[in-house]
DNA sequence: TCGACGGATCC
DNA sequence: GCTGATGCG
DNA sequence: GGATCCGTCGATCGCATCAGC
């Protein structure tokens, strides 16, 4: 039964990211010299853009090292051979063309112009449409916006405070819902028009505050974004409309969580509203499960846990619930799969519910081959089998980036576990192929949107990351999903929670 | 993930 | 109960 | 010849258990 108190010890802010040290030591005391470099630059761009704008012929004639030359005036990352450079550089100029009428604030100088500019037409797409996810921001400029964020000095800086305390002001004042906040961001968006000196600042500081709205990815394709809720997510349903709202969250260690300074699992339940809550990595043992239980927030008093016998402190998951579900079931019903607590399958009214975490194929891929030979298939088998009577819903760590937009650094991955071809195979033909949908890519086609950042490099912050959390949902009710998201401010887990909202 | 390293590749 | 080694991700 | 790319390697962070004192 519920407890006063609420899985939770204190109510500090969710999200402490420190600050990047790099851009810090960069932006830290500008000598003299620098700002010579600044000027050679902001003149051969000048000199450069001039020259090109007058005569885009000259491209087609550029010799590999003049190309090369060229893209780092423009702090355009200059990779591959020379037709991958004309490439960059055509994207450019084109970029560079169409924003050229929409320029102001020339006393900036070019690097800082340039910015504005490509801040500006997002912010004129951000008023035109609906819904941001339509901005084309290309990786071109915003790898030029990053080359130009490092010139930046520690008065533009100073600057981001005055104009972002003005912002969040505004930002309070619509009040709290997604819909609303997506109708004050419009509102700024349009002050952000009609301010555009201060643009850059703007931006530089959601990009210092929420790092996952930064696009972060090492081979970013065009048309690619980063994936934000604020934005993002579709105005809630109508109030006559029946739905149900799950979460997810790969916790790892759910007691670390709960002692951890600033977490409040209450604060998420109120914020979220959630129905059920499926969690992974519990890494509880059989004996903690009662004291926990003990520990829920009222109002979920329906629990359902399962632990790793064979490794301690290993694994486990859980389904924590509102609603009280028709039966409930651990594991596959295959023994050689079921001692590490890795399944719990939840029956209600119109689906069925499993909160799973897929084993992980392990340093030097000790485990892969059991991993897609036996796990998944048996998984896939479950599922189907479940699906006989009514729809599934699968959801948790499924240890798989299914494509290189779900991962960072794609190319560096290709052997670690997680981006296999293998395990990306076996996700396909075990789940997709066999009428599963990710609910998150239907949703959200081109859009970056991470759910795990390793602690080791700090890639929270820098939003290096992977999307190894699902949702998978039977094809016959994939239609009515709502809205499939990620809640990349809390923290507490090297994972971040989902959630999905399905109309019933 | 990141930096260092060596070897391969490209212009 | 504390510390350090180890497993795991 | 110079720059980039690619693969490999080792150190790194955090949660949990376990052994030893």
């Amino acid at each position: 039964m519920g407890s006063k108190r609420p899985f939770s010890n204190s109510s500090k802010p969710m999200s402490p990211f420190v600050e990047d040290k790099k851009r810090k030591g960069l932006e830290a005391s500008p000598g003299s010299k620098k700002r010579v470099v600044e000027e050679n630059d902001v003149n051969s761009y000048s000199i450069e853009i001039e020259r090109l704008r007058n005569d885009p012929t000259i491209l087609d004639t550029m010799s590999f090292q003049e190309l090369r030359k060229t893209l780092k005036i423009f702090r355009v990352p200059a990779k591959g051979r020379k037709d991958d450079l004309l490439f960059a550089l055509k994207s450019f100029m084109d970029n560079n063309m169409c924003e050229q009428d929409s320029q102001v604030g020339e006393e900036q100088g070019p690097l800082i112009s340039s910015e504005n500019a490509s801040v500006e037409a997002e912010a004129r797409k951000v008023l035109d449409e609906d819904h941001v996810e339509n901005v084309n921001e290309t990786a071109e400029i915003f790898e030029i916006n990053q080359g130009k964020r490092r010139l930046k000095q520690s008065e533009s800086e100073r600057k981001t405070v005055k104009v972002t305390t003005k912002k969040k002001v505004s930002l309070k004042s619509e009040g709290d819902s997604d819909f609303k906040r997506s109708r004050a961001k419009r509102k700024v968006s349009s002050e952000i028009a009609s301010i555009v000196a201060q643009t850059d600042e703007i931006i530089t500081d959601t990009i210092q505050t929420e790092p996952w709205t930064v696009l972060a990815h090492k081979k970013p394709q065009k048309g690619w974004i980063a994936y934000n809720p604020r934005t993002m997510r579709p105005p809630p349903l109508a109030q006559d409309t029946k739905f149900v709202k799950l979460l997810s969250w790969n916790v790892n260690g759910l007691r670390a969580l709960l002692k951890l300074e600033g977490f409040s699992a209450l604060q998420l339940a109120q914020r979220e509203d959630f129905d059920v809550l499926c969690l992974q990595e519990t890494k509880l043992q059989e004996k903690d499960i009662e004291e926990i239980k003990q520990r829920l927030i009222d109002g979920y008093e329906n629990s359902f846990w399962t632990c790793s016998v064979s490794k301690l402190g290993y694994s486990g998951t859980a389904v924590i619930s509102r609603i009280k579900p028709l039966s409930v079931k651990y594991g596959l019903g295959i023994s050689d799969h079921d001692s590490e607590g890795r399944l719990v399958t939840v029956e209600f009214d119109t689906f069925y519910l499993i909160s799973g975490y897929v084993p992980n194929s392990g340093d030097g891929l000790k485990r892969l081959s059991y991993r897609v030979t036996q796990w998944d298939p048996s998984l896939s088998n479950y599922l189907k089998e479940l699906e006989k009577s009514k729809p599934v819903i699968l959801t948790g760590d499924l240890n798989c980036a299914h494509e290189e937009i779900d991962i960072y650094n794609p190319a560096g991955n290709k052997r670690s576990a997680g981006f296999t071809d293998e395990e990306r195979k076996s996700f396909a033909t075990n789940f997709l192929s066999r009428g599963f949908v990710d609910t998150f890519r239907r949703q959200h086609p081109g859009v970056i949107g991470y759910t795990y950042w390793g602690y080791r490099h700090g890639g929270r912050k820098t939003n290096r990351g992977w999307r190894l959390d699902y949702f998978l949902v039977s094809e016959s009710i994939a239609d009515k999903v709502h809205d499939s998201y990620i809640l990349p401010d809390v923290a507490g887990s090297d994972h971040c929670p989902i959630g999905l909202i399905v109309k019933l």
